[in-house]
DNA sequence: TAGATTGTTAATCGATTAACAATC
DNA sequence: TAGATTGTTAATCGATTAACAATC
């Protein structure tokens, strides 16, 4: 029942760990397959993001059978898979909606616009952004979502405006036709569940690395 | 065994997932004292964020004894508890490396301020930006990070260099006595195990972002 | 073939949730 | 008191790891 090959409607979701790691893993294939590697063992994958080998096997072998045994995994084909699955073998037009410090940093940031994500459409309600130019593209006002986002054919969008905005925001978003957030506002999205969000806070980042900090110290002898 | 007002050397370290929330549960504990209310049982704080009772009980019982049977938690009074037990109850002076569009935005970020959080020495290593000025402060070499951080008294870092230097970068950041780094560099970092590192990566959020857009279109009955 | 390595089952470990006596 | 709500134990659920027959 299900054909191995599919993974999308009526099969069931991948665990949120599960997917993270999946990203973690092409990047590591790159990574192996630039130095010369032709295939890679769950091993020696694993041991590259300290990621026990039996996991890693189980990770792949939820999507499908990748695998040889007395082998390993064929890099450049393994590849291809993991692009597929994770949804990356297409290009995914994006909405930048806030042209604050973040959000114009990460229209320029470099990282961001790997793997076929590329943003189209820049929004903004503030009236002396609106008109601006950035990155050769012109800040429209929030209201111009309902046009532009069927227009430019956009599915997922960025968040980066101040929290007090952020509701308001992702309601005009979803209206639109959105069906992906990434949300940079440390406020939770109440968004219908047709539609995805996911949630980067840098202030919780911060916090736990504090309270790592604070829990670590003294806890291992240092030197000197 | 064990002083139930201490959770530092000794006690074991809370599950990331449960660290991760307390930053969620004070957030919203501020957002209800904002509202007015004085108290709030566990059930409405977990309402709010989606998290269910027991498990906000759980997560703040691993702590300590901060509520009262029929009452519920006086939120000024946990609001105290949760930022001493993340170790938010003082001042972190940071470093930032690397002033690329991310760490610049990250400089003037609003939300990177709160809770105690003030960047108070800027490195790179790029010759054209040694010595530019960046919200009143200069931009060092990162050699420098060996003088610096412990004459302004850093123990906490945010990596913002291109992949291929993070490593490097990252050891003279050991090297010079940082405890915890975030990094936003899109590789794993080797550190001693007296060192914490807590990895923000962009990329990896909007591929699960893709993801979960790819795979949850047609599950859901859409609208018209 | 012998050695390597997969995919998968069973065992373990940890995290979440339910239930409830104790308490205000 | 009656009602509300905690902290915690027990039950459930899910994720990780170990082990190994099957396969190249």
């Amino acid at each position: 029942m299900g054909d191995p090959r599919r993974d999308a409607q009526g099969e069931k979701l991948a665990p949120k760990a599960v997917v993270g790691r999946v990203s973690l893993y092409l990047r590591q294939l790159e990574t192996f397959q630039r130095q010369g590697h032709e295939t890679i063992s769950s091993s020696l994958l694993g041991a590259a993001l300290t990621i026990n080998d039996a996991q890693v096997r189980k990770d792949l072998a939820f999507f499908g059978q990748f695998g040889y045994p007395g082998i390993g995994y064929r890099i450049e084909e393994l590849r291809t898979e993991l692009r597929r699955v994770l949804g990356i073998d297409r290009d995914w037009p994006l909405a930048l909606v806030g042209l604050g410090n973040l959000g114009r940093a990460l229209l320029r940031y470099r990282g961001f616009r790997t793997r076929g994500f590329h943003v189209v459409a820049l929004f903004d309600n503030d009236p002396q952004k609106v008109g601006q130019m950035h990155d050769g593209q012109t800040v429209e006002p929030i209201e111009s979502l309902a046009d532009i986002v069927p227009a430019r054919n956009v599915s997922l969008a960025v968040l980066t405006v101040p929290s007090d905005a952020a509701q308001r925001v992702a309601d005009q978003m979803v209206a639109s036709g959105i069906l992906g957030i990434l949300n940079f506002a440390p406020v939770p999205l109440n968004v219908p569940a047709s539609v995805s969000v996911l949630a980067v806070d840098l202030s919780v980042q911060l916090e736990h690395l504090a309270y790592k900090v604070q829990n670590t110290q003294g806890g291992i002898s240092y030197i000197g």
